[in-house]
DNA sequence: TACATTATTTCACATAGTGAAATAATGTTT
DNA sequence: AAACATTATTTCACTATGTGAAATAATGTA
């Protein structure tokens, strides 16, 4: 079997580094990488000639660049699941005229690789590449309610409840018990839990492993979500997440 | 000096190559960048390892991966020129109600880092990481209009001029014509050059050595584009990419 | 001016990457 | 279903390439 290029990994863990937080010195990147000064400051200098990281001169600090944004183009250009969810999510943007945002585990955690904005004036809406919480979106509960028991409890080991509004889910426990609802009930929900005033509904997508490996939700102002439209767009969304789910089926992702 | 680490660039070699066009074979692949094909199987399993490329086991077939777009957040928090455009460009949505883009040279061609959507039903938009031509749309031509004789000429060598209506643009000698007028305005116009009913409005914005490094544009359907709107457009979009241009000068970038 | 901190260069060393050639796996044709 | 063709993967001897301790330069601070 092929052997991992060692200096290839350590270009992206400089890379991921940067992308956690913005701005570092090499100092600063040094003591988070652990490797030898030299060795960052070669991989530094190979990233930043090659132009994936820019230097601010002022201050001595890198930065992930914007051909990180050109990279989104083919990333999507080759992605199943965007291009097959696509079409469904534009439907369901158009039917219920709000947010549809499709979200995929990287990494552990579920991030936004496609964001439909609703077209009215009072929206929410996340961008493209953020993180989705496992705990105060119903994304990311939608994803965690469907994964095994074991794969959920490693995902929710050393997770931390950040405090968003005062209906933040802030402890396993509870979390546990929302989530028991969500797998029974087939669509999670996010009751102003990230955002005050905010509600959202996410249903799981599978692939043929049976692994809820991404998800779709619907976020909306709470006065606009009356109960009729909410029991409308679950009705819906989940529709929506088990046909692309089938559709995938044959893909492997 | 320091050495650029050669395993590095042929790494990224590898994944710029598949962001031209994804879904390439360790053959295709091998073709393209022209390194043996045990070093391009070396990059692509590690690559892979990593996270950064999925091989469909089907087609046997390597595309860029989602990590990408995870990147964009990074790239965003971190970029000086995004940070400071964004409220000026919030307030021109807002005031106008139209989609407003900000592109940014990338590798020699104007790429979306950052697009608002007009809330309008009937809009147009890009995506982000998209690029931008420079012969069909207001933004690039915003951005090489201003370009010194010299590099202009670099960037239009070998160009190729696409069709996307009977309105574009499909020589040099037409385009320098439009881009002299350009200058003189101080703003570009795209009149259904790039898609059929559709009109842009893009100004430059320069950086610290007054290098034309970036634009915004607004672009709406041409049936809302009265001259007395546009006109407003043009003189506010203008004013905007100046400050910017101002408040950049501190930055480097 | 002296001191402290961080960035950059140097260079001897050996590890880690190289790529021609062989082999395996997969698809295609007769 | 055997023979062929194509593409993917592994092997391995070789050395170029990456390594990192130590020295030096540059920059900021007291």
């Amino acid at each position: 079997m092929s052997a991992k290029i060692k200096v290839v990994t350590k270009a992206f863990e400089v890379l991921e580094t940067l992308n956690r937080e913005p701005r570092l010195s090499l100092k600063e990147i040094t003591e988070k990488v652990e490797f030898p000064k030299p060795t960052v400051f070669r991989l530094l200098y190979t990233l930043q000639t090659l132009g994936y990281v820019d230097q601010d001169l002022a201050s001595q600090t890198f930065t992930l660049s914007s051909k990180f944004t050109s990279f989104i183009n083919g990333a999507n250009r080759g992605n199943d699941l965007l291009i097959l969810a696509q079409p469904f999510m534009e439907k369901l943007q158009s039917e219920f005229g709000e947010t549809v945002n499709l979200a995929k585990v990287v990494e552990n955690i579920p991030v936004y690789i496609h964001v439909l904005e609703s077209n009215q004036s009072f929206r929410i809406s996340d961008s493209l590449g953020d993180p989705a919480s496992y705990h105060s979106t119903a994304i990311g509960k939608a994803i965690i309610a469907f994964q095994p028991e074991k794969r959920r409890e490693e995902l929710l080991k050393n997770y931390s409840f950040t405090r968003f509004t005062k209906k933040t889910i802030m402890d396993t426990a509870e979390l546990e018990k929302e989530l028991t609802k969500v797998k029974k009930q087939g669509f999670a929900l996010d009751n102003e839990e990230g955002h005050e005033g905010v509600i959202c509904i996410g249903a799981p997508i599978f692939n043929k492993s049976q692994n809820a490996f991404a998800a779709i939700s619907i976020s909306m102002p709470k006065v606009r979500a009356k109960k009729i439209i909410l029991d409308k767009i679950k009705k819906e969304l989940v529709g929506v997440c088990e046909k692309i789910s089938r559709d995938l089926s044959d893909k492997n992702v």
